[in-house]
DNA sequence: TATGAATGAGTATTCATTCAT
DNA sequence: GATGAATGAATACTCATTCAT
């Protein structure tokens, strides 16, 4: 409950989501915090830490908005929902997308810290867990799970990644629509 | 020919993709290049502009492995030729790939330069009119030819993001396999 | 009683009057105060705040040289002293009557600065006073007292600005004479 | 007539007359010139000679300004044909008097260059003979002339250096008559 | 006469971090 | 837990000047 640690955390994500890692200094975080730019210090021992908690809070909050596809009743309703969850998250959390997803400083971070890489196999072992039952319940095709997985994702991270550069210029809505329909075309191929 | 202009260009682009758009510095790519960090603004007005001109020469190098799928005779094998050609942009120039699909802060680039926006709607198109004429000869199921090109760069584009963020953890050779089977298995489902 | 404040602060000005606004660097400030460059923005947040600073203390330091003229009886006996205060202000502080008076970037900085403004609009209106006293008691002919404050003033600057810039090539005691040479002359004309 | 040289001494003038001394640069003076940088070393050895040149023409002009009083027929009229033309320069050449006049760089200069002592002699010495002859022919009283100088001077000097810093906030149209009655003060004190 | 390339010293400023309190 | 002071290294960039051509 040491809020001024979660503040620090909040204000460092508002700070790094808006300027992106450039900006993000503790001297600014500090000052969002309207705390003094040492006191950091007692909280995390360095910037690199605080970062590395930063993306597992990311990887904590995909994982929220994914697993309550858990608790649908059929393999094929639980896959459903698992990608209309993503789609919630890129939505309603898009800065916590490119966070994980994105941002090349995530991903330097994964190669430094093996507990985040862990949290990055989450969701790909979600995802296959998901195709695994489905499978085997029929509804997708017989087919290598981990590999079906990788499509998913790569075509899900890769869309929203297209999208945030700004290469696919389309209204929120129009995403959503595109995003079904990718997706469907996608499932097209693999679905039973 | 200036060589001096390409030597800093090249040392920027090395510079920049080991150690990222943080670790981009006019002192770095000088000391790299055997020249003093002033002779830099000799050649490029500032740091925005090298960095612009180095996410040019990678677009540029894009196009070029692309554009000899046009020698192809048929709509069919200029299709195929030009998912090879982007799995061997990707092999052998990994770090320009990345310099321009993946980083961040090359997006935030293209928002402000109208015309690197122009550059990267150039794969993009290059796509669409390639899968338009494979639909016509009927190779492609009849659908939105711009969508089936989205769904092809976003797989092509999240499939390595994936592999170079160390997600899929696997060696050049097993992702080549995986890279066709990944396709594949999105052709499954547009393909006539 | 920041001591470090006061000492960059007197640094400054030491480094500015001998070197000019040209020669006024973080750097050497730093360098002559014993303290990092950095250490300057602890207590200034920049250069122009800093000089901002030292313009203040000129004219604080001026308003004291004068104000005591105020303890006088007579409106005349304050009036003459405030003349001969502004002399010693000159002789005492000849670097700081160049700093308000002279140096041109201190006048850049008055048009930037309303509190600048207004400091530098204090001398005046002490003099303005003084002369609408005088007049009132008929020491002075009657006339537009801040005219008059406009040429006291306008002889007072000139002077020393000429003494300062070599044009008068006199020794300090030869010019305190001619000082009051000078405004005596300047009061035959006004005087009642 | 080398005109390149005059080119380059002309855009240092407007150059340092719109940006002071800290934004005279070699490389913008040269760039307003439409030459290389390096070209301005074929005429100015230095920036410090290129500066003693500009602070000469300054001279130069103002002396062409005072020079036409002497066409007047009595010492009276030349007398105050040289007031009237010193506030013509300050009214057209605004600029140049503050590069001649108050510009501190330029009383560095000063100090360091003998022949710009001289020519700044050549005002005050101006302004004495024509005081000299004024009290001759009896238009004024019985004086120190280089005295009666140097309170004109110092008058003039110090009327347009409060002017030119802001702290006399009047229009142009103002300031003329304000010039004028200023002097007129004075020269109620020393007139016969 | 002029240029383009290059340089070393300098500019203000920001950074993550340390230390004594 | 927190602070203010301080620091050394780094940032992008500008400067006057030199040199080979």
């Amino acid at each position: 409950m040491s809020s001024t640690k979660d503040t620090i955390l909040a204000c460092a994500r508002d700070q790094y989501l808006s300027d992106g890692y450039k900006g993000l200094s503790m001297r600014k975080i500090a000052s969002k915090a309207g705390i003094s730019a040492t006191a950091i210090y007692r909280h995390f021992s360095n910037k690199e830490e605080l970062f590395h908690r930063l993306v597992k809070k990311g990887f904590g909050m995909y994982s929220q908005y994914l697993m309550p596809a858990l608790n649908e009743p059929t393999a094929e309703l639980r896959f459903n929902k698992t990608l209309e969850y993503a789609l919630d998250f890129i939505v309603e959390q898009p800065k916590y997308f490119e966070l994980i997803f994105v941002k090349s400083e995530t991903k330097d971070e994964l190669v430094n810290f093996d507990d985040l890489r862990a949290d990055s196999k989450i969701s790909f072992d979600f995802y296959t867990a998901r195709i695994t039952e489905c499978i085997d319940e029929g509804y997708l095709r017989k087919d290598n799970p981990s590999e079906i997985s990788v499509l998913l994702l790569a075509t899900y991270t890769g869309f929203f990644a297209l999208y945030t550069s700004g290469l696919l210029p389309r209204s929120k809505k129009e995403i959503e629509g595109l995003y079904w329909r990718t997706i469907n075309r996608v499932l097209n191929g693999v679905i039973a």
